[in-house]
DNA sequence: TTGACAAGCTTACAGTGTAAGTCTAGGCTT
DNA sequence: AAGCCTAGACTTACACTGTAAGCTTGTCAA
């Protein structure tokens, strides 16, 4: 008797942490991190839950893989005129590798382990500033300040309900939680924003007050190597 | 029979939201987030898990419920000078505040439920940018940037291992994870710091860059009032 | 043919959130 | 005072989680 289709996706080949990652991502990306268990990705390979454990250590060493997995999305520009239109565009290429990862945002900067990606993404990040004239320190601020603004403001857009879609809603249920007596301020600007139709979020508009405000340092402060 | 104290905390009061609040905070700052289970919170109240479900509709309205507790905590200044002293004094005890509640900052930015002091925080917030002369738009970027800071720059900061007080097991564990010929970049700037015995990490450099920008913004486009 | 070995499977356990139903003590009406 | 109601806590149960420990089976070398 031929066993026919065990799952659905794969067929049956041998296992392997590549596969196993790839499974992970697309459950994650299509499911959400909850939804994300060891009996499911082994599921989606037509495999046992425990058959994983030969080639993920654990749940967590599963999450730092398919977390290395996005970072390794990210482009590292190598074409980039300076360092700030390097930092440009690496920011916004993690902006929006980040969109399409939505789970990924509030893990991202939470984990202390990190993998070769994310090794390569920051020794990239370190060159351009040190060889933009930066200092060692000045370049952990800069470093620290911008990849803050990638993460802290992609994590907020993800869940503020201003997007355009989300306008008609917010004109109704989201004004209704804001009293106008109470929250005067807050309640004008939802109302103005629903009026306008929802807005599109500017990651831009931090990522260059960043920018301008880190050439400033470079210019005004003369002092480079070390 | 005298019931010798069924657990050990709380003698025996009249269940409340506000008391699960409380235990369920000490529980999360003690131990973390993962530590956080119904049954725990109702063995901290000498409770069976199920009664909380009187006062609390789901653990993730338990959560909601914490995550205000903790944006409560942070200072709304009424006694500043002008916009740009009132987000700096804001961002600063909210970047306190996180770091004393070091659990909520993944969650902080990722909830659309948000309570009363949220809804207060933010009500500030507009009030502070619209006087300060900012439109609508450039309100909600500005805090929109400046949020992203807090959360993203704390987010990092509460995982890297540059503190001062890691300096020694960098110097060994990190640098040894780090390849000089694969990261230069990376493993010269982490010998640096950790020759230099570490680094606190300089949350008002990004936030100065970004006030400072917002201030130019200001001064140059020069129409205020919508 | 035999043995070893590795890859995948099975079972089991302690823990999770929570739906559904049950008890019980206090206060109300009569 | 008697009876009932109900709010608040408890009990049971279920489907699910991560993973430790051990088992089976297919493949290849000696």
């Amino acid at each position: 008797m031929t066993p026919p289709d065990l799952s659905q996706a794969e067929p049956r080949m041998p296992l392997t942490r590549e596969r196993i990652l790839h499974a992970g991502l697309e459950l994650v990306d299509l499911h959400g991190l909850e939804a994300l268990s060891m009996r499911r990705v082994g599921q989606a390979l037509g495999v046992e839950a425990m058959s994983l454990y030969k080639y993920v250590k654990d749940k967590s060493d599963l999450i730092d893989g398919l977390i290395d997995l996005v970072i390794a999305e990210i482009d590292i520009p190598h074409d980039a005129n300076d360092w700030k239109d390097a930092m440009r565009q690496r920011a916004i290429s993690a902006h929006q590798v980040l969109l399409r990862h939505r789970w990924a945002c509030p893990l991202m900067g939470s984990r202390v382990n990190i993998g070769p990606a994310m090794l390569g993404y920051i020794d990239d990040t370190f060159a351009w500033l040190r060889q933009g004239g930066f200092t060692v320190e000045q370049t952990l601020d800069a470093w620290h300040a911008l990849d803050g603004h990638i993460f802290g403001f992609t994590l907020q857009q993800l869940n503020l309900p201003f997007a355009p879609e989300d306008a008609a809603q917010m004109a109704v249920a989201g004004i209704a939680l804001i009293p106008a007596d109470r929250y005067p301020y807050f309640h004008a600007v939802v109302s103005t924003i629903a009026q306008m139709g929802g807005r599109v979020e500017r990651f831009e508009f931090g990522l260059d007050l960043l920018l301008k405000g880190l050439e400033r340092l470079l210019t005004t402060s003369g002092s480079s190597h070390d």
